[in-house]
DNA sequence: CAACACACGC
DNA sequence: GACGTACGTGTGTTGG
């Protein structure tokens, strides 16, 4: 027989943390919803973690409860209820309704009350019990029997307060909890405790003179006058506050355990209340994906299946939809067609349409216009049988996109659900995910496609209109479209790879991962997994006794910044360091890249992902070609393995030197940071005598290195924590830094004030060439939310213009290179940097027109500077 | 299979 | 006074 178990939750704690936790949500109907929201997912994981076998949520009742009578002002300076908190307290009771829970509240008592009083019975009768709130009074219920969860940030993670966690933490006894509060007063309940005792003094008695009775009695005996004088004065007030927050453990509760017993909930209850709410994804958890209204909302459509392609099929204007089944275009295989046009709409085969001449000239006729989604992928895929797409005037794919960064986009269906269109089914839906994926009979595939051309076609005029209507036609149909050619073109052209160095390289990480292998174990006086943090936590800090710096949720943290910190304790530390380096180039460089050559080719074929990131910058996956190592030496020889792809060519590269900080010049227009990149001056060192009110030559390393983290944290909008970590300082210095560097240069002072009040006006946030990101939790009362969103209403402007200039830059260059008949190719963006091969004798000209094209593809209150280089390898263009 | 910890680049 | 703090991608481990 298993024990019984028993959760109580504070339901107005836990209403209160969601509410605060989450941004201010709203469903369709206008009702606010994040309080809710939250305390449903902590209730549905509680159940699913705990599995209570009673379970019940109590509530505070009315405004007043019996400590009143002991001291009016209890709870008093309280701000009220926010009235978006209020108006969602019925749906959580009802909430708890369809889920067959019980709730409770008692006139005259606090939650705290009933949970205290019931707890108490429970473990009289046996029970495990579980208190949960986020309230961290109820710490004091502890004991053998009952743990107190607290929950920690957001509403998701949780600190549970057993007798033994209290004791290491705080170093009294569970039942000293309320002494601790008589001295220290809690200010969010109005307990004024003893003036001047915060938790530190408070401990401090508590461990020496036992209970506050203890310590009242012998205050003689306590050190300092000025101490002693204060708990003689205030006595009394100590004890009242001792009281009042003490939770009764008799409240006249008039529900018995057995009343509690929880017997799971009837699925139809719970589903109903959720699709009132609109929690989507909740339902979806259910595993009651909402079937009957996907049925339901698809309309008959008639369309043809084309077996013979026909000249009048194909029209001026178009919707046409490539369907690729896998996500890695440039390896996987077309499964179909769909035209929608005036003529009618239409699904052709694979077979059928690569098997036609009509087919062919119609998708290479620039005049025949083509509405498609993702035209990169298409166009890729399309390749692959010797077409070369032309003539698209819109994607949807980049259109959404550029509209809103922030929507993730799935598929056509996602697209479609966010614009009101609800006619089709998403691909996991359809197809079916994981293992169960699989194309369906012609005839639904059929259906499929045509859905989704239709939807191209119908939300086309819609999006061009929102685009105008943003000012972002030019970004869109000048900047994005063209470019997603050029990726398409890089893409498909691949990087060459010497495999044999590669390999070669791949031989000697090996035999030196055995090497350090061995030594590791030998230090360590056993084997065990280095490359699990768990285990090498449990060697680290158990078995060797090294200092426990920092602990992760799940253990001990073991990352690269707390082993620098024990490099001196331990000469295991500096081996474990080199080995996870060397892995790391093992697995994902060296194994993970040749995982992804073409065999035949021997090219890497990177995805560059053009609709993804929140500030306009491309990101690049299947390899990633955006993080190949370039800091460490040993690391950095990786670069040797990427080559030209044809003999006596170079890898020529060029970067632009700190586009951010001149795109911040120009946006904030400060004086000083204008003047200082005229003079071509070293920004770090420039931004050193500022900041320290030295002259250049008084400016030392460390002052730079300060200086250099300092225009860091501009550029990415870190924190001054993020700086405090970055350079190993705290945060309060941090934030002085900040605070000069502001000083230093007013003009960007001003420009971060401005853009954050700009963006709470606006909600969004506009780079260069009129790329958006919204910013909705910029008016949050919650202050982390709000201030990231503030550090990224200041830092989207300047990452993201900087991303609109390359992909600019991508353009002219292309144009350039064809103007000038080149041979030479453009391979990768590295967010600064463009990489190209050139044969031998275009050096020279690549060496005039890349700089030229760069520095001048838009023009700025500051110059843009470019560096370049090149060798035989993309190590060699350093 | 998802969540986590870690590490690489900009 | 605490909160939990740049963005991406990929790898290995772990536990359901």
């Amino acid at each position: 027989m298993t024990k019984n178990k028993l959760v109580l939750i504070d339901g107005n704690s836990i209403a209160y943390r969601a509410f605060f936790a989450l941004p201010l949500l709203n469903n369709d109907k206008g009702v606010h919803t994040n309080a809710i929201y939250g305390f449903t997912m902590m209730l549905t994981r509680i159940l699913e973690d705990e599995k209570p076998s009673h379970i019940l949520v109590a509530f505070d009742a009315g405004k007043t409860t019996f400590r009143h009578q002991t001291f009016s002002e209890y709870k008093g300076g309280r701000q009220k209820t926010p009235p978006e908190l209020s108006e969602q307290f019925p749906f959580i009771r009802e909430l708890l309704d369809r889920y067959s829970i019980s709730r409770y509240e008692l006139e005259n008592y606090e939650a705290d009350d009933i949970i205290g009083t019931l707890s108490l019975q429970a473990e009289k009768e046996g029970f495990e019990v579980k208190v949960i709130s986020g309230d961290k009074d109820l710490t004091q219920l502890s004991s053998e029997d009952t743990t107190v969860a607290i929950t920690k940030k957001g509403i998701t993670e949780i600190e549970e307060y057993t007798p033994a966690h209290i004791e290491e933490k705080y170093g009294i006894t569970a039942d000293r909890i309320i002494d601790m509060k008589g001295l220290m007063g809690d200010s969010s309940d109005n307990i004024p405790g003893v003036p001047g005792v915060g938790e530190k003094t408070a401990l401090k008695l508590l461990k020496e003179f036992g209970t506050l009775e203890d310590l009242l009695n012998s205050i003689d005996q306590v050190s300092g006058a000025k101490l002693k004088e204060k708990l003689e004065q205030h006595k009394d007030q100590a004890i009242m506050s001792k009281q009042l927050a003490t939770i009764t453990r008799e409240a006249p509760v008039e529900v018995s355990l057995q009343d509690l017993h929880y017997k799971g909930y009837e699925l139809d209850q719970v589903k109903s209340l959720y699709k009132e709410l609109g929690f989507n994804s909740l339902l979806d958890k259910l595993g009651v994906a909402d079937e009957d209204a996907e049925e339901e909302s698809l309309e008959e459509i008639s369309y043809t299946i084309v077996e013979k392609i026909e000249q009048a099929m194909l029209t001026d204007h178009n919707a046409f939809y490539v369907e690729i089944l896998e996500d890695n275009y440039h390896y996987a295989d077309i499964t179909g067609f769909s035209i929608v046009n005036e003529s009618g709409s239409y699904f052709i085969s694979k077979e059928a349409a690569l098997q036609s001449e009509l087919f062919k000239k119609w998708a290479e006729d620039p005049d025949k216009k083509k509405t498609v989604y993702d035209a990169k992928r298409s166009e890729v895929s399309l390749r692959h049988h010797g077409i070369h797409l032309k003539g698209v005037d819109f994607d949807l794919l980049l259109a959404t996109y550029i509209i809103d960064p922030s929507e993730t986009i799935e598929d056509v269906a996602s697209v479609a659900k966010k614009h009101g269109y609800s006619a089709i089914q998403s691909d996991e839906i359809f197809y079916g995910k994981g293992a169960k994926r699989k194309v369906p009979e012609k005839e639904q595939l059929a259906e499929h496609l045509v859905r989704k051309a239709l939807v191209l076609d119908s939300l086309k005029n819609q999006l061009i209109d929102e685009l105008e209507k943003n000012k972002q036609s030019d970004l869109f149909y000048n900047l994005e479209m063209p470019l997603s050619l050029i990726l398409a073109d890089m893409e498909s052209f691949g990087i060459k790879v010497d495999l044999n160095r590669l390999k070669e390289m791949g031989k000697e990480i090996i035999l030196k991962l055995d090497e350090i292998e061995k030594n590791i174990f030998a230090l360590a006086g056993e084997a065990f997994n280095i490359n699990s943090p768990k285990q090498l936590g449990v060697i680290l800090f158990d078995k060797l006794g090294l200092p426990v710096i920092k602990k992760t949720k799940t253990g001990y943290s073991t990352s690269a910044d707390v082993l620098e910190k024990l490099e001196a304790d331990h000469e295991i530390i500096r081996e474990i360091l080199h080995y996870r380096q060397l892995g790391k180039l093992q697995s994902t460089y060296i194994e993970g890249l040749l995982k992804v050559v073409n065999n035949e080719s021997e090219k890497v074929h990177t995805r560059f992902n053009q609709a993804l990131t929140q500030t306009g910058r491309l990101s690049s996956t299947d390899p990633n070609l955006q993080n190949i190592p370039i800091r460490l030496e040993e690391g950095r020889k990786i670069r040797q393995a990427f080559i030209p792809s044809e003999q006596d060519w170079v890898i020529f590269a060029a970067d632009y030197s700190q586009i951010e900080l001149r795109v911040l010049a120009h946006i904030a227009d400060d004086e000083k940071l204008i003047s200082a990149f005229r003079e071509d001056l070293d920004i770090h060192t420039k931004t050193a005598m500022e900041v320290f009110h030295v002259e250049a030559e008084d400016v030392t390393s460390n002052m730079r290195r300060h200086a250099k983290a300092v225009n860091f944290g501009i550029v990415y909008g870190i924190s001054d924590y993020g700086l405090s970590q970055s350079l190993g300082i705290t945060r309060k210095e941090a934030g002085q830094f900040i605070e000069r560097y502001l000083e230093s240069y007013p003009g960007v002072k001003q420009y971060m004030e401005d853009i954050v009040y700009d963006a709470k006006q606006k909600g969004f946030v506009t780079t260069l060439l009129q790329r958006r990101r919204y910013l909705p939790e910029i008016t949050s009362r919650n202050f982390n939310m709000r201030s990231f969103a503030e550090r990224t209403a200041m830092n989207t402007p300047i990452q993201g213009s900087a991303a609109d200039i390359i992909k600019k830059a991508m353009i002219d260059m292309a144009a350039r290179l064809e103007k000038e008949k080149a041979k030479s190719r453009l391979l990768l963006q590295v967010h600064d940097e463009l990489i190209f091969e050139a044969p031998k004798d275009e050096i020279e000209l690549l060496s005039k027109i890349v700089p030229e094209v760069m520095e001048n593809t838009v023009e700025l209150k500051v110059p843009l500077k470019v560096d370049f280089s090149f060798g035989p390898t993309w190590f060699d263009a350093k």
